[in-house]
DNA sequence: TTTATTAGATGATATATATCATGTTAAATA
DNA sequence: TATTTAACATGATATATATCATCTAATAAA
């Protein structure tokens, strides 16, 4: 469904959130390990979500990446899709037709509408602070892969 | 959210199974055509669905494929997911998470597990009959786009 | 000012998927 | 039997995404 960029991208937001609501601002190294992400990887798809301003960066010594209070509260998982996969997940064919719409309908598009409407529920509704909560206490992970053993 | 062998091949399955209720047995080009498709990847695509019995084919002049009414009305989308894409679309973390369960969740693993029941309702109830209804009577179709003009 | 650290930028490489190309095999027909 | 048509098989190429590598720019601290 989403792209693995958007994937690492969605899990690296709630890492840094948890780390911001704690005034710690990870470095990009840091993210990557805790997400289980190439660093390099990583480093480009923070940069976008700079440029997006989904997170914030500084550079130097104390730098890293870190995100306002007020913004984990009203950052929405669509906003982080949208700024690495584009807006296509609310609107592309199940079926891969280019230009399917209520006019020219694919086969499923009625009952893929439904699962699309809930998706776009899902991340219309769902901000960067209830992320936080289940990793916070312990309920919920980032990364279930361990490279230690 | 399904590659786009799946696409072609979902849309392939609904042109051949209706066809097949007009006792015809479309060819490779004639289905490539209609789906919009290349067609030496749709060739590879339904000599995999032959491979696992969703379809099956003629070699020789009056060669082509085609689905046995029964078939018709038994094969599920799902079928032809798994043929193509896998299982993996019932299984796979929302996050990308290679091993995320109930018992270390993702941190959207139960929202997610919503759109993904809802999807798994859609591909385990819709038959390829169904699909062919709309196509015979003109409200859907299986491509849009007409390079004709 | 220099050094160390960190993010930023950009091009290169690897990998997976999509697509193309060519030859082989099977089947019907004359 | 030869010819034609169609599916079948397999390797090659193109494209997109994922990942890596290297250098530059910004910043804090000595």
């Amino acid at each position: 469904m989403f792209s693995k960029a958007c994937e690492y991208g969605i899990r690296s937001c709630i890492y840094i959130a948890n780390q911001s609501l704690n005034s710690k601002r990870p470095s990009i190294k840091e993210i990557a390990k805790e997400v289980g992400s190439p660093e390099p990887f990583t480093a480009k798809i923070l940069q976008k979500l700079v440029k997006n301003n989904i997170i914030e960066s500084i550079k130097g010594p104390s730098g890293g990446f870190f995100i306002n209070v007020e913004n984990i509260h009203s950052i929405i998982l669509r906003d982080i899709v949208f700024a690495i996969d584009g807006p296509g997940i609310y609107k592309n064919c199940g079926l891969g037709m280019k230009e399917c719409s209520e006019v020219k309908p694919c086969p499923i598009h009625n009952q893929f509408k439904i699962i699309k409407n809930g998706l776009k529920e899902m991340l219309d509704t769902t901000n960067l602070h209830q992320l936080t909560l289940g990793l916070e206490n312990g309920m919920t992970f980032l990364k279930t892969e361990n490279c230690d053993l």
